[in-house]
DNA sequence: TCAAGTTACTTTAGCGATAAAGTTTGAGCG
DNA sequence: CGCTCAAACTTTATCGCTAAAGTAACTTGA
């Protein structure tokens, strides 16, 4: 293994200080021409390259950013990450990716090697509500920029956020439904999280915007798994008069809908319209493409980074910002919008 | 902002010195039991938690991994990332992710990122062959770890190396088809590199072991994009006796196919049986699931981990390994395998 | 009883860099 | 001609931690 080259060789092989090179790289005006293009060649000639974790330690500042994300196999958190990836990457930042698998106590151990490596900021991705506010409060305590994605939990906790409006979302879906001409408007509920809930409050919002009187049993107690969606369609099934469109807290429980609306022998979007949320992707190649309301991930990625790179790069504390990224309908077959 | 614990603060209010602390942290067998149960007793107490930079410096181990991959909207490398994550989180390393963009500048500058950084381990996904050998010399030359996925470029790079056997695939997908009973198979060629070409070799090995004669025509220059399949597939169309089954160099070639094949008013897999390779996430879900030959980007992942973190952590150095990763099939609609 | 070990620590040095506080040299000036 | 001042460097201290080399106090053994 070839020694590195550092600071202190270059120094040697030209008898001047170490210093003197720092100051030199660093762009000081306090060295002459002449020895600043001594140095500046031997760096080129040794191919000298600053080592970050020394600079990290004496400047207290590594440069690096944290992500914890609960799973990397839904698309949804990946572009996420490629959202801050890139505006990381573009203002000289590494990202230090971890996935905690929806387990709190991954999660916790994420933010434990986050921040002991002094990681200047963390995004933290959307997930459960977990037990970790005392981390989260210890890290933004220390200084660590922090941002929350789609998270309303730790409330307490002082950070950036970047959300979506959910209320938007039930009821952009739910309009949509309405314009299709159908009635009665089915929905299908997520978990028991502020996301779920405010989508299920834009529905109800929309419903009666468009004056129609929402039936309790409209509503069926799902999830956001395929599966959920699939038992509470079935549910729903049996609701009489017959259910004409339906609206899924998220695009997994849409397409388990669907799965249960063609067991039954019944057509989407002929007799039921369907609208999910979330886009997941290659959404659009399904059997019957899903009519979902979705919003730019890669652009929360991207907000949550530049919010915390800003922070970290500004001096004085300024306040935390709540960035809203405003969802779209993205029309397709299963709603009957389009051929 | 608190200020931090270091064992600096430690060693001050139990009136000790710094290496004693450092030595009960770090199990050495010369510190007494009271002293021992003292500072553990402070360390619990101020809540200390090492600083990794500082341990990295004189260490000279960062405890860290980088891996670069060319795109993350694509889940195939989305799921070798979350491989090695897995291992590199068990094994208490972090993981630096890069994400190239399909540009070898960036990919430089990303190496030049985790270089600068000292990553003890670079895990390089695959990509198109790309000028930067001498970065890749340099880092493995000064005692990083590196393992290419899916590369058999830079040849003259010693590093591990994780592969899938093209050929196997191609012969697998290939040999698919003739038991499907087809007999006039096409195949869409990828674009200029080895993985690509394998594939071909395995198309034309499984035909010539099944007898069949390949007319040249058979095989239309394409590419790894959807517009690539659909558009040889369009020429493939024009070939007389009527192609009656087809094998693409990916999936989403194999999308394109599809498309095409649909536009001329002809079925899949009754008219002509499609198999591609890669099996992209939610394959599964498109409106004739797509027959693929696959393997798993999370195995990997997960062997590009586990061989990095065993060169890295074992001290002589050992001889460069290759680990093969093997493909199955994956029998759905589009090759007529399934109803 | 005293040299030779142990035991349980402490001191010193150094990882690679930066920042603050010197030091030397020559110029400018009254 | 001596004094001040700026320019161009160097020295010293420090970031937080570890490894190697001390060093006291206490055993041990012949």
């Amino acid at each position: 293994m070839a020694r590195t080259t550092t600071m202190k060789r270059i120094a040697g092989q030209l008898g001047v200080s170490i210093t003197t090179v720092s100051k030199v790289l660093n762009n000081r005006d306090d060295i002459g021409d002449a020895t600043r293009a001594r140095v500046l060649a031997k760096v080129a000639e040794l191919g000298y390259q600053p080592n970050a974790v020394a600079r990290s330690l004496t400047l207290r500042r590594t440069h690096t950013l944290g992500i914890v994300v609960p799973d990397l196999m839904h698309s949804f958190f990946v572009e996420i990450v490629a959202g801050v990836e890139a505006v990381a990457s573009a203002r000289g930042y590494g990202l230090l990716l971890c996935c905690s698998n929806e387990d709190p106590k991954k999660e916790r151990a994420d933010l434990d090697l986050l921040r002991q490596r002094q990681v200047d900021g963390v995004v933290l991705g959307s997930a459960n509500a977990s037990g970790n506010t005392d981390m989260l409060k210890d890290l933004s305590g220390h200084g660590v920029g922090l941002v929350m994605i789609d998270r309303d939990d730790h409330p307490d906790v002082r950070c950036d956020r970047v959300v979506t409006d959910d209320l938007e979302v039930g009821r952009l879906a739910t309009a949509h439904l309405v314009e299709q001409g159908r009635r009665a408007l089915a929905h299908i509920a997520g978990p028991a999280i502020v996301h779920a809930r405010r989508r299920a409050d834009g529905y109800r919002e929309a419903l009666a915007a468009a004056g129609i009187r929402a039936h309790t049993e409209w509503i069926a107690r799902g999830g956001f798994m395929e599966a959920d969606g699939y038992r509470a369609m079935k549910r729903l099934l049996g609701v009489k008069p017959r259910i004409d469109g339906v609206f899924a807290a998220n695009d997994p429980a849409a397409i388990g809908a669907m799965k249960a609306i063609w067991e039954a022998r019944l057509r989407v979007p002929e007799d039921i319209a369907v609208v999910g949320a979330g886009d997941i992707a290659l959404g659009d190649l399904l059997r019957v493409p899903l009519t979902t309301v979705s919003w730019s991930r890669e652009e929360q990625g991207r907000r949550a980074g530049e919010l915390i790179l800003d922070r970290i790069e500004t001096e004085g504390a300024s306040k935390f910002r709540r960035v809203i990224v405003p969802p779209h309908l993205v029309a397709r077959r299963s709603s009957g919008a389009v051929a």
